[in-house]
DNA sequence: ATTAAAACATGATAATTATCATCTTAAAAA
DNA sequence: TTTTTAAGATGATAATTATCATGTTTTAAT
């Protein structure tokens, strides 16, 4: 019983249930979610789940910091999406159910819970206000993805990395000394943008050159948010 | 009376119905459906909304071709996504309570029905399928979007054109002359590639040269579909 | 029917980006 | 600690793609 209880406040407290759609649910419903789910730790570096995988729910990413991505026949590592705590992962093949289209990796050590479909069907069925939000958020995956098209064709590598690195400052924020939060190397930075590594790293030189942003080691300073948002723009 | 029957089979016969996340409608939904509905017609090249417009509901396909395309700052139009008949259209922005996020044109003479968004709204709180029904068309929409974006990244100019061309034929099908049936400008067949008009109309003519496909007037028929798919592949 | 405009086509050239090679530095493994 | 490996960096060069110029054909408008 006491364990019942502890179970419960974890779920109900976790960040995932104040930021995605899981928070439409009820004090009851909560309970019944944490007696289904299941906890695990995954390192930096491990998948959660591969393209090709059937995974039968989804993952609630509860801290941590994940890529979704999808590797090209030249081995080039193509981020779709970056996930970080509070989100869901694997919504889209569930409720399509079909089999991972990306792969799913930690990029920084992750702590995730898996809730089985069969819990998320039951919570869409009855639970109109959740079935809305879970609705409303793969829409906005859609817009971002359709946006992100368009970027991809309209803008140059050089406006891509100015726009990424923004994007990354927004979402992840900053360290005590100033640089951005998530730690990608070159080449995933380049996979987001959708370039090679070594454009990459030259355009970061530039950047840096040119004052926009400063290379601490391997970490990244923005230094001039308005001139990289010029750039970005047009 | 004889009027509301009339209407009410309009819209139970419509391919609309048959085709999208409607078909879970019940006979009295679509009752309801048919006299909340208005049609329009559209003339080849007119828009049905344009971005940052407020549509407050969706439109459904009757008939024709549309595009759902973004205007570049230098002047360029991106398609993202065509819709012919069966398909509904404004879903994401409705369902995200945002204006739109692209502009839709007719390609080939259209005629479709708009359903206000409380219509919707409404059956999406009381029936489950048809909720479902209508998440599973927006994760298929993100699905094709995430691969789009991979492709773009991925695979050269020629290797999309390949796919394209591809896509048109299984999708949209082909005239009595073997030609593709959707008839798109060289411009528009770019903006779905996201390249240069002059690149793709150079592109289509070395497909011509190759054999791959024949140009007849402006239409284009597939000769090599293997060869084409070898070459989209890698 | 004639004119104007739009779509198609192709060459020349420039700009962008990828690839290969090599080197340095940082991190991990022995 | 030493050694090995991975990540970062930069130059040289090639490949891809965009842009500009110009001409032709088709379509639409007067």
């Amino acid at each position: 019983m006491q364990q019942t209880t502890i179970v419960m406040n974890k779920c109900d407290q976790c960040i995932v249930r104040q930021l995605s759609s899981l928070k439409a649910l009820s004090k009851e419903e909560v309970i019944k979610l944490a007696g289904s789910k299941t906890t695990y730790k995954i390192k930096k570096g491990e998948a959660i789940f591969e393209e090709g995988e059937v995974t039968n729910g989804v993952f609630c990413v509860k801290d941590g910091v994940g890529k979704l991505s999808k590797l090209s026949a030249n081995g080039k590592d193509q981020i779709v999406k970056l996930v970080k705590s509070g989100e869901l992962l694997g919504q889209r093949s569930m409720i399509s159910n079909e089999p991972a289209n990306l792969t799913a990796k930690a990029i920084a050590d992750m702590e995730v819970c898996f809730i089985p479909k069969s819990e998320i069907i039951n919570f869409f069925n009855s639970n109109n206000q959740f079935s809305l939000n879970l609705m409303q958020s793969v829409c906005e995956d859609l817009k971002e993805s359709e946006n992100e098209k368009i970027a991809l064709v309209q803008k140059t590598v050089k406006q891509r990395l100015a726009e990424t690195l923004l994007h990354l400052h927004d979402e992840f924020g900053e360290d005590k000394d100033q640089t951005l939060k998530v730690q990608l190397t070159r080449e995933e930075l380049a996979g987001i943008i959708g370039t090679a590594t070594e454009s990459c790293i030259r355009l970061l030189s530039d950047f840096n050159k040119l004052g926009l942003i400063e290379l601490v080691g391997k970490k990244i300073k923005l230094k001039d948010v308005r001139a990289l948002k010029k750039l970005a723009e047009n």
